[in-house]
DNA sequence: CGATGTTTAGTCGAGA
DNA sequence: TCTCGACTAAACATCG
């Protein structure tokens, strides 16, 4: 397969790359160095975007990467987001990816197992999957990105760049993942299935080292996004959980928010009907919310800006909360509630022995716990379950082929995915896993690859 | 005071 | 062309 080859051979040309001396960390958000206006790189900061290049990035003259120690995430107590199953969530990603990819890159990228290939796939139609792939893997010049491009004069060019920043760049780049998907990661891949913003923080950082540099940046998109967008549900700290800052979990329905198979840009945002609801009832000119709310500020602008039409649904969790005559000590009870109902599913877990079934069934489960224990949360909980964009009865959450949830491993996917890594044991970044058992045992640089940072041809897909 | 959370505003690109 | 999702910046409020 010619297109193999050629993926095998820049494989090759990049496991024999040295690492760049420069210091030179890729950052294409990094403008803030030299470049104040925001809307002069905002197309291009994006892995999303045709025109990223790592090149380009690279020579707008990156700071070296900050310390991760300095970033917003030092936990206290049990840290789900430090523990070894981060591996498991990003092997999880691969799975869900590959699965994506089969189905939606009709050109076999998919076999990559790699959400390049994926990538490809929600990447702008005329571009080749090959292109978009050279745009993460930072393997080239702009010139790879030419649409059109045919995947020989990609890999020739690929060869005749200068080689030295390649290896930087893979561990620099930006994940092709978008913040809310790597929300959903790291919030699915804690066993509690609920992360503070600070385990937010360190699970992506820990990940992606790209993200250890411009923490203020991308963290403050972190926070819009967790706000912003209704799959996450921010519940309430516990009296015997004191700290700051709310836990953040998904609603119970958002699993399958990437059914398009691309984690860069949801083919529908999830919307709560019920916070849906919630934002006609302000907007509506008779409502008797005070016009002195944030909300009524907002209207005003909808009449003007047709972005309102998706920016006019976030209703804060007080209010939500006092519209359904409940507060705080309502998702305190559900938090506690998700806390029980995951106990019990790690009981079934150890009886079942099956990893798998776990996780899958955890969104669910959790909703039905809450049903089964707390019946009086239902008004609460369970009214999250409408899904706006899904009609009901085709995919549960968890089943939906491309559920993120599917990102969650199988051992059979494990150990598919520990042979897929195991080809590529030289990361030498920054330790993403400081606890990941895979990552022990592969090295970095595969489990850092594994992520969809390398270009592997024919591997298992799943 | 810094972290966290919310909201507004604007830009960009993908895709219908 | 228009709609919409994503990203970024920033202002502001709240909380520990």
């Amino acid at each position: 397969m010619k297109v193999e080859d050629e993926l095998r051979a820049m494989q090759k040309l990049y496991a024999e790359t040295p690492i760049s001396s420069s210091g030179m960390a890729v950052n294409p958000n990094n403008n803030n160095n030299n470049n104040n206006n925001p809307n002069a790189n905002n197309g291009n900061l994006s892995p999303m975007t045709p025109s990223y290049t790592m090149n380009t990035m690279g020579m707008t003259g990156m700071p070296s990467v900050s310390p991760q120690g300095n970033g917003a995430g030092s936990f206290g107590g049990g840290n789900g987001a430090l523990s070894a199953s981060n591996m498991s969530a990003m092997n999880s990603a691969m799975n869900a990816m590959n699965g994506n990819c089969i189905t939606s890159t009709p050109i076999g990228y998919g076999s990559m197992g790699s959400p390049l290939g994926n990538m490809g796939s929600c990447m702008a139609s005329g571009m080749g999957t090959m292109a978009s792939m050279s745009q993460y893997t930072s393997m080239g010049s702009r010139d790879l990105t030419e649409p059109g491009s045919p995947n020989s004069a990609i890999l020739q060019r690929a060869r005749a760049e200068k080689p030295t920043t390649y290896r930087r760049s893979y561990t620099h780049a930006k994940p092709p993942y978008s913040y809310i998907s790597l929300i959903t990661m790291a919030i699915q891949n804690n066993p509690h299935k609920m992360l503070t913003l600070a385990e937010i923080y360190q699970f992506i950082m820990d990940l992606f080292p790209f993200y250890r540099q411009n923490q203020q940046r991308w963290q403050n998109s972190i926070r819009h996004s967790l706000s912003f967008n209704d799959c996450f549900v921010k519940v309430p700290r516990t009296p015997d959980k004191p700290g700051k800052g709310s836990f953040w979990t998904l609603h119970p329905d958002s699993g399958n928010m990437f059914e398009n198979g691309c984690y860069l840009r949801r083919q529908k945002r999830f919307k709560d009907e019920k916070k849906e609801a919630i934002r006609q009832l302000h907007k509506s000119p008779s409502s008797s919310i005070d016009n002195h709310s944030p909300q009524g500020k907002k209207d005003l602008h909808e009449e003007h800006h047709h972005h309102r039409d998706h920016h006019k649904g976030i209703p804060d969790a007080h209010m939500l909360n006092s519209v359904h005559g409940k507060d705080a000590d309502t998702l305190a009870m559900l938090h506690a509630t998700a806390d029980l109902c995951l106990a019990q599913q790690s009981h079934s877990h150890s009886q079942h022995g099956t990893h798998h079934h776990h996780q899958q069934l955890q969104q669910e489960d959790i909703a039905s716990m809450v049903n089964r224990c707390h019946p009086s949360l239902l008004g609460d909980y369970h009214s999250m379950h409408h899904l706006k964009q899904e009609p009901s009865g085709h995919y549960t959450p968890s089943n939906h082929p491309f559920s993120i949830t599917r990102l969650l491993p199988t051992e059979s996917k494990a150990d598919i995915k520990m042979y897929e890594m195991s080809q590529y044991a030289s990361y030498n970044g920054i330790s993403p896993l400081p606890n990941s058992h895979a990552a022990a045992a592969l090295g970095q640089d595969s489990y850092y690859q594994s992520l969809g940072y390398h270009p592997s041809a024919g591997t298992t897909s799943l």
